[in-house]
DNA sequence: TGTAATTTTTAGACAAATCTAAAAATATTT
DNA sequence: AAATATTTTTAGATTTGTCTAAAAATTACA
């Protein structure tokens, strides 16, 4: 499987949670930052491998086999964020990029020594779930602190997004995973939310508590 | 920097050592795998980014520029190594093939801090010096067994040969970095020793005697 | 329901790294 | 030093993954 391939299901397996009748071949070009028509041209050949269910205009959906592919894909990319944080001493700011290298290194020896050496953990550096060896996911049952009734205290698990941009917002206001906090007043106009965290009242906007899970 | 490229630079600087003056676009070819007009194509093009001097025929040489590359590269090997055998458990003949793609992951941090955490090792896990930072190498002096004069008790410090077939060899007999050995007879005829190891008398071949490593 | 807008696919081209086959340069041998 | 052998390079083709521009299909909407 080449990096390529590889990287193109796992953008598929991800899509497919948000639209799981077909993803969409834009959807797919955007996430990969590439043009509809080279997304055309590898839909065809992981149609050929048999990873994707794939009918023309029709969008694509993963078979058993390109999600096992896909979930492998994930295992490692989140294992070897947990070793950067955990080991190296990286910020979970910092990994996403590092990791999405490690992810295509093939070596299942050395995929299952790490899990491990890191003694099986089960989310990553944001909270995501790992995949174990056979692509088994452990749920947990977290909400969106917009999801929040008012008055609850409750404690961050997650985030939805992943970007630098969002974790680096959070580091700012000492959100990290395990901060407990605590829903004060929701402002239906915008959607804002008053919520009191390490001892401060903070205000959020709604596309914060949209992307910050709690339980 | 392309994998491809990275490849080049360090099998140019391994076959520098052997051939100081300019080593040979078969011999490139051979270590490689690959046909001397691929080898020929690349070399133009590694010579207009500076990291070799290429005349052709002539043979090539890196510039400082390309040997620097080219030991951030070998320290990265090496420093993986390490991990693989160290923290992940694995044996020194079962490391080669990882760290060949491990050595390709681009992140300056996250060399810098795979050091730290392995402690600054100065050798890999076949007794190979591992460059620092800057690309500065500590040598040790080392003999090959086969130029032990009779009766000097030695131990184990490296081998030239890194494949999987010597390494398995020496696992049989129980020989490791560490091992201490005794000469006991050279057969001038065809250069086999008889040496003492682990308390056993053990044969070996000039073909041996000529890749291990002793102090 | 027919027209417009959007999405997706096709056709043909390109860059990187490789290959084969043939030509050119260098090295070896007699 | 000429003939032969070896090494290296060139020329042209191939594969993978991408691109642009145009055509085709689907979807939206008036």
């Amino acid at each position: 499987m080449t990096t390529s391939e590889e990287n193109y299901l796992k953008v598929i397996y991800h899509l497919s949670n948000l639209s799981p009748k077909g993803v969409n071949t834009n959807a797919i070009a955007a996430m990969l930052d590439t043009k509809a028509s080279s997304v055309t041209d590898m839909l065809k050949k992981l149609s050929e491998k048999e990873w994707v269910n794939y009918q023309k205009y029709q969008g694509v959906s993963l078979t058993e086999k390109g999600k096992l592919n896909a979930k492998i894909i994930v295992r490692k990319h989140r294992l070897w964020e947990v070793f950067l944080v955990e080991k190296l001493g990286f910020a979970w700011d910092e990994v996403h990029e590092v990791a999405e290298e490690l992810e295509h290194i093939q070596s299942e020896k050395l995929i299952n020594q790490l899990d491990q050496f890191l003694n099986f953990p089960s989310f990553d550096p944001h909270g995501d779930p790992i995949p174990n060896a056979k692509g088994e996911i452990k749920k947990i049952d977290k909400q969106l602190v917009s999801e929040i009734e008012i008055g609850k205290t409750i404690t961050c698990v997650g985030v939805k997004d992943t970007s630098v941009d969002f974790l680096q917002y959070l580091n700012k206001q000492s959100i990290s995973l395990g901060t407990k906090m605590k829903v004060l007043e929701k402002e239906i106009f915008d959607g804002t939310l008053k919520i009191e965290v390490n001892n401060i009242v903070l205000v959020i906007s709604d596309k914060i508590a949209n992307n910050l899970y709690v339980k």
